[in-house]
DNA sequence: TGGTATACCCACTAAAAAGTAAGTATCAAT
DNA sequence: ATTGATACTTACTTTTTAGTGGGTATACCA
């Protein structure tokens, strides 16, 4: 749970889990989050050997981000929860609960 | 992870996939929570409806908790994310890391 | 010279989570 | 009347996490 705890991360890898992105792409692709918590928690996620930082020797810059060989060892348990997590989601809508989160359209 | 986020809850829960336990129980597994956080864990766990609150008619009081049905739906989930951290843990010490948590001996 | 594009970094603030220490309620047994 | 056991509450403080609004650096291109 501290490597995938928090606001921000588990929705972060659910997006590395099919495809490396940009930095850009992942702005993109989780609209609310701000770009200092994003590259906060991509910094944390490289720390924990999760993801790697592939910078392109290029002009302009090019940076995108990608599960490392040990950050795809998690990605069987992050589908499971992803999955619980939409199971979950409906349930609680059926009962009328009003969900509005960054799930589902993101994922 | 709004379910199961937070520093304690899958602490708890990991606990409570194997056998329903009482709060002294818990507070003896998991030494370092205090009465407070355990109790209100306890509460916000029980208000998703993945734990169960069972209160015996006795006297001195006697309580239980225990996964509901759909607190078992996650049993899965949790266990593999205990085993991928086990092994994350292994991995780290090996690496000389000094790691001194909540996990293994009390799971 | 100024504009564009990308990927940041920094200082500050606000909100949420966690920790600490003490108190409450029940009722039986002594 | 006091103690003991259990399961909490409450008030308060500290720590951690998240959010906001700005700024920086590089180098091409018009």
């Amino acid at each position: 749970m501290e490597v995938i705890g928090g606001k921000w991360k588990s929705i972060i890898l659910c997006h590395l889990r099919l495809k490396p992105m940009r930095t850009s792409e992942l702005e993109r692709a989780i609209p609310q989050i701000s770009q200092k918590m994003l590259v906060q928690q991509l910094r944390e996620l490289e720390a924990a050997n999760i993801v790697d930082r592939h910078v392109y020797q290029e002009v302009p810059p090019r940076v995108d981000y990608r599960l490392t060989e040990y950050g795809h060892s998690l990605s069987g348990v992050l589908h499971d929860l992803c999955v619980w997590g939409e199971e979950n989601i409906d349930l609680r809508r059926e009962q009328g609960e009003e969900i509005t989160l960054l799930h589902r359209d993101d994922l």
